[in-house]
DNA sequence: ATATGTAAGTTGCAATTGCAACAAATAATA
DNA sequence: TATTATTTGTTGCAATTGCAACTTACATAT
């Protein structure tokens, strides 16, 4: 394979741990597929099934998502080295967003099927492409879990709290110092910006938190 | 192992596929733990760390999570056969909850490095197994991923259509029929149910959707 | 048919929120 | 240092929302 596609296929998430001469010659099982899109081609579409997991090799790639209303929504930017459709592909579900050529670009497409059965030389790197795999859905699901314990909250006051006590938990301390600007909070909470102030305010006023800048003391 | 255990486990979703002998000798490269807890005590805390992947043998479980202000809320109640900690296990995160026995309880801990970890004699069930545990949890991924689509917007009118174009993608239609009670879809877009009926009501007077009990019609 | 229970729709009201516009504080740059 | 840009806080206002209480519709059992 091409030496500057290994140099992008080695930082990916996926091939972690995987050295340049594994991931060429893992090749022999995976037998991955290098696809070329031209700019602005929409690469998959919401609502299909998608039958590989992807690498971008060159080229900028928008996950994309299109509302009631008609406006596409660039829901995250991806760049090369980085990977998509990993869970459509791996659930066998389908695409709840659209996938687009926001340049002309290269990717790599491994088949689940090629993934997820072990190669019949039994490599240790196709095993550890497993494990890699693994972790990054694992971890995924966590970030969701996550976040989705903040936006099932009625009210921006709770969402705040309830980020400040599970960061308490994590950092174990009552002092906790995040590393989001307010722009970046309120859109991890879903709020608006000038709302989220304006609790945080609230909740300073009550005595519920006592902040500056980034650092925050939960008091009761 | 026990027959009865082995029932148990045949119907876990990370069994499927793998017959109860299979199950049985697969405890060779497994080596399982089973554990009993009693009724009411925490099994694991938020915040832990945890290297065991969980299947309920007997008993009831409830992962629970405690809010800002002290009160403890059941997320999830889980069954023999359900499984826990997955994806925490896997990814070597804390614990975003409380796990508890609701009642006396038996588990079977299976240790991440014995899963992930391809056995000696390479047997086809170990392999059948991580296979499930990737559809799992990539599966989880999508559904957390689709519910995250409607949660971050901010209003129920927004929630409500997205939901249905969402729905419409799926059933490739603009007539929905949808499986969830009034209730129910409040509380999967996270509103409260009056208000959920009082927005299906204008969207419906403004001329957005047309619905009788369960089926919706998107009208533009 | 009548009674009982559950699910769904309606509405008043107070509280919360998003939005917009602006002020203040902070950071970045010339 | 002075200037500019960016981030954060503040506030008025209209719209949305949650909550509570009640009505209506529908289903099930007596």
């Amino acid at each position: 394979m091409d030496n500057i596609y290994l140099n992008v296929l080695e930082k990916s998430i996926i091939m972690q741990g995987i050295s340049r001469n594994e991931i060429d010659s893992m090749q022999n099982c995976l037998r991955g597929i290098i696809t070329e899109y031209k700019k602005n081609n929409i690469i998959l579409y919401e609502g299909d099934y998608c039958n590989y997991l992807a690498i971008i090799l060159s080229g900028n790639i928008n996950i994309t998502k299109t509302d009631f209303s008609g406006n596409k929504n660039i829901i995250l930017k991806l760049t090369p080295s980085n990977i998509f459709a990993e869970s459509v592909c791996l659930s066998g579900e389908k695409l709840p967003f659209n996938v687009e050529a926001e340049t002309d670009c290269t990717i790599y497409k491994l088949e689940k099927n090629k993934i997820i059965s072990p190669c019949s030389n039994s490599c240790l790197s196709h095993v550890k492409l497993i494990q890699n795999i693994i972790s990054v859905l694992s971890y995924k699901n966590i970030m969701l879990t996550k976040k989705m314990n903040l936006l099932t909250l009625r009210s921006t006051s709770e969402k705040i709290l309830t980020f400040l006590k599970a960061e308490s938990i994590v950092q174990k301390s009552n002092k906790i110092k995040i590393s989001l600007s307010r722009q970046q909070l309120a859109d991890y909470l879903s709020v608006d910006r000038s709302a989220l102030s304006r609790e945080l305010s609230r909740l300073q006023d009550s005595g519920y938190i006592k902040y500056t800048k980034n650092e925050f003391k939960i008091l009761k």
